[in-house]
DNA sequence: TAATCGACTTGTCCGCAACAAT
DNA sequence: ATTGTTGCGGACAAGTCGATTA
């Protein structure tokens, strides 16, 4: 179905435009219902509407601050001089030179030598550059639409420019695109069809593109970041450049990797071409993305998210497979095989926190001091030093801690009741401690520090196909109190300790096993499994049935690579989107009532980035998604809003009052009849059902893939409106405005720190005071310019004589840091309660924000810190013109 | 078909150190 | 030198989603 893509003009453009609103008003606080204090609860957003309004979109809304109208601004000074160097592109590593060399320089070491620290950064080369361009090219003006305010107008105007250029480049495929769009969807869809029947559908399709270009795109992936260039030792991944280079031009399809699957894909994808001309109306172009089937022969993973058929027959054998591949390709790019994700792996385990060090402290129970045994202690102890937090006062906290400790302390032990409980004196004893050890000298900090970087140097590390990597978290959970967050029916619960008994380790088939670190205990199971990428794995005590992973560090090539591989999936909605939005606006009044649920809260998650909403059991907190709404969280407010009042993932409360379609209004409207509070507004529907049928509008299609998509589109096109020239300074404004949007639509939210109104209050104070400055030079200066000399300063005595100009010269100047601290309070304002880190980190397509570096100047270290950076080195040889 | 398993991504908070302001 | 502020990075909970099982 989807198939046909791209077509339509932009219906919802146009709805948009119209009414479409959205703004958050208020946004409440995450909390929930009781807590009192807890979060803040956002006072909204007033503006909430922020940036969508500004969008454009009806003018309704409120005004949106901007904030950096004016210039200003001392600190420019340092910044530009950093920018300096960066200056326009920057190559690899131009930009922090430091950094950036000595990541890349280190990582070469690795390859020479082992022992080298330090993740590579990669350096990405990856094709990058090519595939830049090409997607510059895609950047297709258009569409987005729809929804909120974000879309935008999008008008091709704004970059067109640029994009075409690009454009030509890649125009090889497009020719053919454009033929194809001719297609019918029937085709497309029967396309599909067969490629899932046919249990070699990836053989088909590959055999379409040239062999050639599949291999390639496998080899990308492989590669993906990973040492590149660099000389190699032994067995890193390859990557040849020369292979970057065919990726490039295959990327255009764009997704190379996610692309996997894609059959259908195709359809949707070679837009790119297109783009451009949006306003080709509804051709709907077929592609047949070379690209997307190379990519489905090729990787791994995606193996399995690709076709279901292709999934089938791979997945049983998958782990079959695994031991096959193995042996077949060991010395074959990781990512070969279908699942598998690395062909050689070496690491030293997992770190144990130290045993409990029993301190003795007696509590008491109905005012006398009891004996514990260290056991019971240790829990005592967890429970005391949280008595200051909000936790320790929730009834379902205390009455699941008693549990678990009572346990712990058996039927005949004395204490039985926590009222009776006095945990103070162990509460203080921690207190205590806590400020001895603030109270240490700097040297003995350093040295405990150096001390423990000693003993965990070695679980830092691993190395992955010849290359080392860090590893995330090494470090196994100490044991403590449960806390869950929201109202969780098992805050509170003891996490018992975790022992290497409960470990199962993951490494190379002819790696040394770790040796485990506990004298006389033993792991629980050693695995070589090159389909999944953790290193170590325990059942999570709170809940048995999950788990614990310890996985490789966001900087490392294997998250990389499967990073990338989602903003490529993201980049081929965009060409999608058009035709699917216009077709679940069809089936806002379709007769099937799932269709029409499926329909509705598509548009929801696509307008709203909602989530998608998987069910929950009943020992969780009660957080909904999309699907998972209650017939309560969604009213109806006449003539066409919605209100969404529910609390999300992480118990934050999600609240919107939203104009929609009327088709939309009248649907919801229809889905709650009937029903009570308490009832799912989509009882049709679950997250399985709404995937499967995202899948056939386009391969690898799920839920999430909205958010990202949505997200990046409002990046770029809020940074590439917005963007002036100017100062730096103000540039990194602009960024963080547009940040601060893409937090606002995906709900991203934080606490206000709790010495927010201290910090407000100081602020008005001296912006108070300088008020009064210039009050007092204005004064000054008319007198002057009248030939009275200046009234008397604060103190009664008087004032320098100063000329006119000089006087005019302070004025300026005293308005030019009233205008900073105004900016500076309104931002912080209006960011007391967003958190921009989260979409940056998950969200935001890092190319977008190299590329915007790279065209305005900026220095990517203004935008990206170093952590950043080393998880977006794959991004970082953007080519300039690279849009979303 | 629904429930469960399994693997991986996303999300908030918090302590601490670096930095800035005084 | 001291103290307030910011931001990093870690911890770990809570989602998503495909695969498998009942």
């Amino acid at each position: 179905m989807a198939v046909q893509a791209c077509i339509k003009p932009k219906m919802f453009d146009d709805d948009d435009g119209g009414p479409a609103v959205f703004k958050r008003n208020n946004t409440a606080s995450k909390q929930n219902q009781s807590n009192s204090e807890i979060k803040k609860s956002l006072p909204q957003r007033h503006e909430g509407p922020y940036g969508r309004q500004i969008s454009n979109l009806h003018g309704e809304s409120s005004s949106i601050k901007k904030c950096n109208s004016s210039p200003t601004k001392a600190s420019t000074i340092k910044v530009q001089l950093t920018s300096s160097t960066a200056s326009t592109s920057y190559p690899d590593n131009s930009q922090n030179s430091s950094k950036q060399n000595s990541v890349s320089s280190e990582k070469k070491q690795l390859n020479e030598s082992p022992l080298d620290i330090h993740a590579k950064s990669e350096d990405s080369e990856d094709d990058q550059p090519l595939s830049v361009r090409i997607s510059a090219g895609l950047s297709k003006s258009n569409s987005h639409v729809g929804l909120k305010g974000r879309s935008l107008p999008t008008p091709s105007s704004p970059h067109s420019p640029k994009t075409k250029p690009q454009k030509v480049k890649v125009s090889i495929k497009d020719s053919s695109d454009d033929s194809e769009d001719e297609i019918p969807l029937s085709l497309k869809l029967q396309l599909k069809a067969t490629v899932r029947t046919s249990s070699s559908k990836s053989v088909d399709i590959n055999e379409k593109k040239p062999l050639a270009s599949k291999l390639q795109m496998n080899d990308t992936s492989k590669n993906v970041n990973q040492l590149v260039k660099s000389p190699k030792g032994l067995s890193k991944r390859p990557l040849g450049e020369g292979e970057i280079a065919q990726l490039s031009s295959a990327k255009k399809p764009k997704l190379p990797d996610a692309s996997v699957n894609s059959k259908v894909k195709q359809t949707c994808v070679k837009a790119e071409t297109d783009n451009d001309k949006d306003y080709n109306p509804i051709s709907h172009r077929m592609k047949q993305s070379v690209s997307s089937n190379n990519k489905s022969a090729s990787l791994k993973k995606k193996t399995k998210v690709v076709s279901s058929s292709f999934k089938k027959t791979t997945k049983k054998s998958k782990k079959f497979a695994k031991s096959t591949k193995y042996s077949k390709s060991t010395k074959v790019p990781p990512t070969s095989g279908e699942g598998q994700k690395w062909t050689t792996l070496v690491h030293n385990g997992v770190i144990f926190p130290p045993p409990y060090k029993p301190h003795g402290v007696k509590m008491l129970y109905n005012g006398h001091p009891v004996e514990l045994i260290p056991e019971q202690e240790e829990v005592a102890t967890m429970f005391a030093v949280m008595k200051d937090t909000e936790y320790a006062t929730k009834p379902r906290f205390i009455e699941n801690f008693m549990n678990d400790w009572k346990a712990i302390l058996g039927k005949k032990h004395v204490i039985k009741e926590f009222k009776l409980c006095d945990f103070t004196p162990i509460y203080e004893w921690y207190q205590n401690e806590k400020e001895k050890k603030k109270q240490m000298s700097a040297e003995e900090k350093k040295a405990l520090k150096e001390e423990k970087l000693k003993q965990e140097e070695k679980y830092m590390w691993a190395v992955v196909d010849g290359v080392k990597e860090k590893v995330g978290n090494f470090r196994v959970e100490p044991p403590g109190l449960f806390r869950g967050r929201g109202e969780h029916p098992k805050m509170g619960k003891l996490k018992r300790r975790i022992h290497p008994s409960d470990i199962t380790i993951n490494i190379g088939k002819g790696a040394p096993i770790p040796e485990c670190p506990i004298p006389g205990e033993r792991w629980k199971e050693v695995k070589h499994d090159n389909t999944v990428t953790w290193l170590a794995y325990w059942n999570d005590p709170i809940n048995p049935k999950e788990f614990k992973y310890v996985f490789l560090a966001a900087s490392s090539s294997l998250k990389g690579k499967s990073d990338r591989e989602k903003y490529e999936k993201a980049r081929l909605l965009k060409d999608c989107i058009d035709s699917i939005r216009e077709m679940y606006t069809k089936d806002f009044t379709i007769k099937d009532i799932m269709k029409r649920q499926i329909a509705v809260a598509t548009y929801l998650i696509d307008k709203l980035a909602l989530r998608a909403g998987n069910e929950k059991d009943d020992d969780e907190a009660d957080t909904v998604g999309c699907c998972t709404l209650k017939v309560e969280n969604v009213k109806l407010v006449p003539p066409n809003k919605l209100e969404f009042d529910f609390l999300g993932k992480d118990s934050i409360k999600y609240f919107n009052v939203v104009e929609v379609e009327l088709p939309v209004y009248k649907a919801i409207g229809q889905f709650k009849t009937g029903k009570r509070d308490g009832d799912d507004l989509f009882d049709k529907l679950d997250t399985s059902k709404l995937n499967a049928h995202l899948k056939e509008l386009m391969p690898g299609l799920t839920a999430k893939v909205f958010r990202t998509y949505n997200a990046s589109v409002t990046l770029d096109e809020m940074l590439n409106r917005a963007t002036k020239d100017g100062e730096v300074l103000e540039k990194i404004a602009a960024y963080q405005h547009a940040n601060k949007e893409v937090a606002i639509l995906c709900n991203h939210q934080r606490s206000v720190s709790k010495s927010h109104d201290v910090q407000m209050s100081r602020l008005n104070e001296r912006m108070n005071e300088l008020k009064g400055v210039l009050d007092e030079l204005k004064t000054d200066f008319v007198r002057t310019k009248k030939g009275k000399p200046p009234l008397k300063d604060s103190d009664g005595k008087p004032k320098k004589n100063l000329a006119p100009e000089v006087l005019e010269r302070k004025i300026a100047q005293t308005n030019g840091k009233i205008e900073k601290m105004e900016r500076d309070i309104k931002t912080k304002e209006d960011l007391k309660t967003v958190a921009l880190g989260t979409s940056k980190i998950n969200y935001c397509d890092p190319r977008i924000s190299a590329a915007w570096c790279k065209r305005h100047e900026v220095p990517i270290e203004k935008i990206f810190n170093k952590s950043l950076l080393a998880k977006f080195a794959w991004a970082m040889d953007v080519d300039p013109s690279f849009r979303f």
